[in-house]
DNA sequence: AGACGCCCTCGGACGC
DNA sequence: TGCGTCCGAGGGCGTC
């Protein structure tokens, strides 16, 4: 399941793969992954003859920037990208395929088809849905811990459910979200607003600090994620909670606890988090 | 403002 | 034990 360190990891190993290819033509077998333009047809003619400069990353987006145009891509849960031999056998649950000019082909895979593409003009991206209403990026400078207080204090959910939200802040999903509220030692289903300062310092400190070391381990590979170029994470050995239920907590010998709040499987360790 | 349903498939859990 | 069935997993968006 990406998120931010996944994401980045895929990005990263994507952008070796198609900078500079050009495309010559788009296969699209599962429509509904296409959500703008609305008639797949347009989605597939803008895109020939548009040659790949950039892969970038807007929280768990991945944002293709071609001559004129932006496709921006969430994998959701399973969403995959590989590039392929044309030749080579088609594998089942795939859905999109750019074929390039030089003859490869970039597929996308995606077992529960939930992911999502949206093809924008270059510079109208940010202004539509899904990227126009996204918070800061974590590791930005925009995002401070008197930020994150202002909006934790604003607001009756409890803690799970706002840092989820991506208008606060975007990249975490539940398995960051669980490992950073067990770093900080906070109980995922306190208010936000009952949050003190030193908790929201600590807080704000600890999403930073389990990001930034998720990125540097490649992500998380817990069912099934792996990068373009088809590795695995390892950040999963440095996981504190999350699918640790019924596990000895690193820190305390505890029993980790599994709860479903905020509509999501939750982990934590009741000694370790208040 | 915030909770909830929907999208989607399949592997693992469960029951007989 | 083996097979069939069921449901949890989850992000974002539209709706209430």
């Amino acid at each position: 399941m990406p998120e931010l360190p996944e994401v980045e990891t895929v990005r990263k190993t994507l952008i070796e793969l198609v900078k500079g290819k050009t495309i010559k033509e788009v296969t699209v077998f599962w429509p509904k992954i296409i959500k703008h333009p609305v008639e797949v047809d347009e989605f597939k003619t803008l895109l020939q003859g548009e040659t790949i400069e950039t892969v970038n990353r807007r929280g768990k987006f991945l944002v293709f920037y071609t001559n004129h145009f932006a496709l921006v891509s969430h994998l959701r849960m399973e969403g995959r990208y590989g590039l392929y031999d044309p030749d080579l056998e088609l594998e089942p649950h795939t859905h999109v395929i750019f074929t390039f000019t030089d003859g490869t082909t970039l597929r996308y895979k995606d077992v529960r088809k939930f992911g999502t593409m949206h093809l924008f003009k270059k510079g109208e991206e940010e202004s539509y849905l899904p990227l126009s209403q996204l918070g800061p990026e974590p590791f930005s400078k925009n995002f401070t811990a008197a930020y994150l207080k202002q909006k934790l204090q604003k607001t009756e959910r409890i803690i799970k459910a706002v840092l989820l939200d991506q208008k606060v802040v975007v990249g975490l999903g539940n398995i960051y979200v669980d490992e950073a509220l067990f770093r900080a030692g906070i109980l995922p289903d306190r208010k936000a607003k009952s949050l003190k300062s030193s908790e929201i310092q600590k807080l704000h400190a600890e999403i930073i600090s389990t990001l930034n070391e998720a990125v540097r381990q490649g992500g998380s590979t817990i069912r099934s994620y792996v990068n373009s170029q088809g590795q695995i994470g390892m950040f999963q050995q440095l996981l504190y909670v999350y699918g640790k239920k019924g596990e000895a907590c690193k820190r305390c010998g505890a029993v980790i606890e599994k709860i479903v709040t905020a509509g999501r499987g939750t982990h934590y360790c009741k000694k370790c988090q208040k």
